[in-house]
DNA sequence: GTCGCTGCAAAGTCTTTGCAGAGAG
DNA sequence: CTCTCTGCAAAGACTTTGCAGCGAC
């Protein structure tokens, strides 16, 4: 077993839920749980970062050196999850298309623009005022996103100190 | 002057104050306008569609047969408008890039996923929240986009009648 | 005239696909 | 055992770039 060692804090229990939901999605749909599979899964969990296909099949290949994983497993495995809604993707500006994992709560994201640092944020009123737009305008709803672009905290700093 | 044919309905004002910002931002870059650029600008104007490049440059060339616009060139144009905030991008699912002219209102979209129809709105309550959500966090706010993805009234009763 | 712009085609990126062998169930 | 997965490399899709001639100013 190849991903022992995701015990990180106390997500050890919501981990144990996410494969066990991973596999009956497998099972129904005639599908196979894979090393490749389950690291890949594993790796988005355990990180809290906004991953690019690329920064993904990094990451699993710093971790698990001896498992030769391709770019195109990942690849083929995001599509899966993001079909079945375990992950969600967001794209923005020129760079790339970046993947975080679906099952945690629903949250929006803050860019910034200079850096490409990723914040989080939920707000209720807006989740609420969404909905009702939705509504009036006939349209059945599954999902939204919302980005707020500009410069965090961090780069509005440094541009001072230059 | 290629673009005499532009004058649709009252739209005809903001045009000649929209090709006068242009000009002036090519001015203080030392770039030229060309007829290429202008047709460009002139046919995202025109279209109430959120074109892709590859969309834009086939309308061009129904439109324009004789002039030879390469792809290339929309998109060393739209790169050139999109930095100079005179259109936005929208990017989502594995569809490409969409463009639209930034010079009309502010408004935020919502995207068929059955047919990929986007339609427009605005809603003050959130836009007004965004700002109070981007200051509470440190964060200096430049611009946002907020998709709602779902289904619309035409394929909601397309997919009833069959 | 000068210097930026354009079309073309070639080169990059990023992503998907075909295939033969490996591995889950 | 069967049938799906995987890695690899090749193919695709989408964008960008280099270049020589063209055209705005």
């Amino acid at each position: 077993m190849v991903l022992s060692t995701v015990n990180i804090n106390d997500k050890t229990v919501a981990y144990e839920q996410l494969i066990h939901d991973f596999k009956s999605l497998l099972k129904k749909n005639n599908l196979k749980f894979t090393i490749q599979r389950e690291v890949i899964l594993g790796t988005l969990y355990s990180s809290n970062e906004h991953l690019t296909p690329e920064s993904l099949h990094h990451l699993i290949k710093e971790k698990y050196p001896d498992l030769k994983t391709g770019i195109a497993t990942v690849y083929r495995t995001l599509s899966l999850l993001e079909e079945s809604a375990m992950v969600t993707s967001l794209s923005f500006g020129a760079q790339g298309k970046k993947y975080e994992l679906g099952a945690k709560h629903h949250h929006d994201h803050l860019i910034c623009t200079e850096c490409g640092e990723i914040t989080e944020f939920v707000d209720e009123q807006i989740e609420e005022r969404q909905h009702k737009i939705a509504d009036s305008l006939g349209f059945l709803m599954s999902d939204h996103s919302m980005q707020i672009y500009g410069i965090c905290k961090k780069c509005q700093n440094k541009s001072i100190n230059n």
